[in-house]
DNA sequence: TCTGGGGTCCTAGGACCC
DNA sequence: TCTGGGGTCCTAGGACCC
């Protein structure tokens, strides 16, 4: 008996789900995103493996969409679809494991006691299959993050396996990975790649021999060691298995035009508070600080915020407090983008190592 | 690549205090 | 008031993830 920690990923969940009620279109490209019209600003959410054939992933414009796979037929975003799915993916988890944290709508990690893991995963990838109809790819490993990073190379697209099974843990982690480049790592981006490579590490391996403490002088107390910890595979953090608590409720809205009128952002930032004030009254929570984004014409981002005298989830206050957020912008630009977020009263933030 | 919307966490730097 | 050093708290910005 061994246990072991599984990553389940849903394979191109958005899209999955939409083709369960569109049989039709199962083979042809496509692209789920924004209200489902590419010549709107947006970006693709979803795009079927026919689509990625084009070049086109999550998070390409939905324009530049349009122009390399015009063959593409283009969907909106249906939340509540996705969302119904997703809860009876974690119902299937439920069924097989006690110990199950969901890590967004088309992942989550399970702790498993078994004396065959490959079985045990077989198995649930057939249960989750029967339950939603839905094909799901699993990891496994010995902690989450190795877990995680199997699943994705236990994916179709990846070339590893047809069995949508993979396992990594201390024994292949460095034979599989240190060859790779650092942003194979979650959590290792673009920008740090490109901080590692300054530091001449442009490998896992190169990453995994770095002394931690000479690391930190260059990214961080916690980020230098982190990084390192990382590339070696280890990762403390357990699965969590209590209901996730939101730290914030927030709502942005990006314009179809750039706008310059100060009473449309204030309009726009009254309804959104209106908005939140509706999340945070079904959830029974109140918020203590409010913090309005904005995005300009140069595609820079800043914020301001302001802290509530009086913990609150009263619309006018929080539309309010947006106003006064807002009041310490520039505005020298353009706008593309406003939003607010109320970040909630911190509830005694019990301190967990890692990330 | 003319770049959404929902989030989380970490860091630097300033304010403030002793 | 020709001014050190350490600690804590807060804010804005950035990196990253799905």
């Amino acid at each position: 008996m061994e246990q072991v920690v599984l990553h389940v990923d849903l394979d191109q969940f958005i899209v999955a789900v939409e083709l369960l009620r569109r049989p039709e279109l199962r083979g042809e490209p496509v692209l789920v995103g924004g209200i489902g019209d590419p010549t709107r600003r947006g970006v693709v959410a979803g795009a079927s493996y026919e689509a990625r054939e084009s070049g086109v992933h999550s998070g390409t414009p939905l324009r530049t969409a349009a122009k390399r796979c015009p063959r593409a037929v283009f969907l909106p975003l249906d939340k509540d679809a996705y969302l119904a799915a997703s809860a009876t993916f974690v119902e299937a988890l439920r069924d097989r494991s006690d110990v199950v944290e969901e890590a967004g709508w088309d992942e989550a990690y399970l702790l498993l006691d078994t004396d065959d893991a490959t079985r045990s995963a077989t198995e649930l990838r057939d249960h989750v299959h029967a339950r939603t109809g839905l094909v799901c790819s699993v990891g496994i490993g010995d902690n989450k993050l190795r877990a995680k990073t199997a699943s994705g190379f236990a994916k179709p697209t990846a070339g590893f396996t047809d069995t949508g099974i993979f396992r990594l843990d201390q024994h292949n982690w460095p034979h599989i990975m240190n060859e790779r480049p650092p942003e194979a790592l979650r959590g290792v981006g673009r920008r740090t790649a490109t901080r590692l490579a300054e530091h001449d590490l442009r490998t896992v391996g190169d990453l995994a021999t770095t002394d931690r403490f000479a690391l930190a002088e260059h990214f961080g107390p916690r980020t230098g060691p982190w990084l390192v910890a990382l590339a070696r595979g280890y990762d403390p953090t357990p699965v969590q298995p209590e209901p996730y608590r939101p730290r914030s409720y927030g709502r942005e809205i990006t314009f179809q035009t750039d706008t310059t009128d100060p009473e449309r952002l204030r309009t726009e930032l009254t309804r959104l508070a209106h908005l939140i004030a509706d999340d945070l009254a079904v959830h029974d929570l109140l918020a203590g600080r409010v913090v309005v984004k904005l995005r300009n014409s140069h595609f820079r981002t800043h914020s301001h915020g302001v802290r509530l005298t009086t913990p609150t989830r009263e619309p006018s206050a929080l539309a309010a407090a947006s106003h006064e957020a807002l009041a310490a912008f520039a505005l020298t630009r353009p706008v593309r983008l406003i939003g607010t977020r109320a970040e909630l009263l911190t509830s005694t933030n019990t301190e967990t190592e890692g990330r």
